[in-house]
DNA sequence: TATGAATGAGGTTTCATTCAT
DNA sequence: CATGAATGAAACCTCATTCAT
């Protein structure tokens, strides 16, 4: 790993636990083994650490999403096999790829703190642990309407309620301590009881 | 208000924004108007502030918990007025008095932002965010249960909604931005409004 | 013990341990058990607490030489007697009332901190640490050689050795870690030999 | 003379006058001519001052105790000229690399001040001022009984007198005031005299 | 790329002191 | 006598940053 990227991963490691303004140019440095005049080479400032992770994160996300919209438009005449196809996209995309990737969750708490007193990050919050989730559940779950798994009329109520489980357990169980392989398949376990227990 | 109490006001409002290591001794006598060394006249040292925010905060709670237990204990008999009174029970403790309650909106910011890297706070947040509010939402049920809304076989179920939905609001429109009277007002009426909807 | 004496003995306490400087008016009234601004009712400022130690430390000391100006007038005409008489100057006056002396023995200890930065001090370190002690010797001295023990021309010879002797065991053992009866006993009985074997 | 150099420098002179508590950090910047944000480039804290110079005190004492060491192996069938050499040992080392060394004599200053509430420094002050030199002074005398100067029964006597008499002088020439040349001098030409009047 | 050396601004805390009660 | 409350100054130390090498 660069330089660089050693810096950007030691401080949002830093960041994500203690907050921005928290932690101090020499904690990372120290941290990632380098002088704190070496830090300067590679960032203008401070702030220039947490704006490339936020560039980063974004990128990351707005991939996530064009993948995601990639597959929404194939055409839905796949029978069976694409209803499993379906709810995989929130396994795949919602859990491997977002909450449960170390990046990204990593982020997340990250946006949790500064969301009280940075608006861009209030909005960056809002938009990808509330907005977003909610837009590619409803796709995932029209989906499965069109499948027949329940009725279009049906699709809104259980999108907030699927949401809102969701919601609950991430901040419950993946935004608190460490987030471990346990934790991960524990979480991945007891949304998919509720999937099947109180979504039909 | 007394001087301790202004500190510990101002602390607080700071705290819950920008969290407690971003917020300086500097800035919170700036706002109370009281120069340094007096602060220190009040307060041991600035981890003392936060201490003393913590202990109000478990007093405030467990105030409100003891409050709860004896309403439990007052025999049910009470037809369907009752109803609307255990209902109330969630409208007057959960929001009224605690997530509504100016004091406990800022701290649960507070840990929120410091249970990342504060484990007392994590525990605190754990219990005061889930754990309890779980068990509170579980006798309400269980009340209802009695009365003959829906059966006991489903009080579990309707609990976890109950929570999932209540945490998820919490989280989207009480610890996001300020908490205006708006804001309180359209949770309540969404959060009434999924009553109705989706827990008969 | 009035609060005004209590302050005077903590001061002199922490004073001849840690010196006037390091030594804060908080120390002062922690341990006597007063508020700090109480101890300004008993004196004027900080100063005030050392200069009124080193006035009733003046005091103590030109007591103590009158006392002896006194002794040296009585006329030496008393034998054999008086011999014990002279050398129980030194073990009275110089050990039991100067050296080993609570009071004069912290004195003395605050007078070297002080001593290298103050001229006061500095002075009156000269004076009641090298000056007078040797004024007191010679004059013992020349008592006892008027008593035949030795002859007029040794005199200044043993006096200088005498106070080396005193000086020295005085830095070693009464000037060092705390002063418990064990090392006031152990000194005087060096002395006292050193006195029989090599002054003869 | 580096900055750190300069620093440590500045550092012992004032300590030495006014104890290790006493003088601030702007004290000591204030006279180097450097901000005290850069002293900590150089010296973790204050503490980490004091230990720079304790450390290089102790190196010293111990460079200059095994030179000794060496000069004590030399077989002593030299004659009269050796006569000369052991006692040019106490000048060259005792005096001239000790006790007139302006880095020791500072040293010993600050130990005086400091061993009154530090153990640590009490030890080395005990060892420097007292043991150390007992035992250089015992050798030399040694030495001097081989070659017949006096019996070796006299030794033990004679060093006892011997160091009495350096300690006293030392105390009072050499620890108050300015170290001046004239007082070296001054200092010299004393022991020289009392060495010479008084040991045979 | 990386570092050594420096700095102004600001951090928390302690200092001696005052003054009304 | 004693205290509660306050303060300006100064203590030690950390901050992000710069710049020559």
């Amino acid at each position: 790993m660069s330089t660089k990227d050693k810096i950007m991963d030691v401080a949002l490691h830093m960041f994500s636990e203690r907050g921005y303004e928290a932690v101090s140019i020499r904690d990372i440095c120290g941290e990632v083994g380098i002088k704190e005049s070496t830090l300067y080479y590679h960032f203008k400032n401070k702030k220039d650490i947490l704006d490339s992770l936020i560039t980063r994160f974004k990128d990351h996300i707005s991939g996530l999403l064009s993948h995601l919209g990639e597959m929404a438009n194939i055409p839905s005449g796949k029978s069976k096999k694409s209803n499993a196809g379906t709810s995989d996209i929130v396994d795949n995309y919602m859990m491997d790829s977002y909450l449960f990737d170390p990046f990204c969750n990593l982020m997340i708490r990250l946006m949790i703190i500064e969301q009280f007193h940075n608006e861009e990050m209030r909005a960056l919050y809002e938009k990808t642990m509330f907005t977003d989730p909610y837009d590619i559940y409803l796709k995932v779950f029209q989906a499965l309407a069109l499948q027949g798994t329940f009725t279009e009329a049906q699709v809104e109520a259980y999108v907030r309620r699927y949401h809102a489980y969701m919601t609950t357990l991430t901040f419950r169980y993946l935004l608190n301590g460490e987030l471990t392989e346990a934790r991960k398949k524990a979480y991945k376990k007891e949304v998919h009881a509720l999937m099947k227990g109180e979504m039909i």
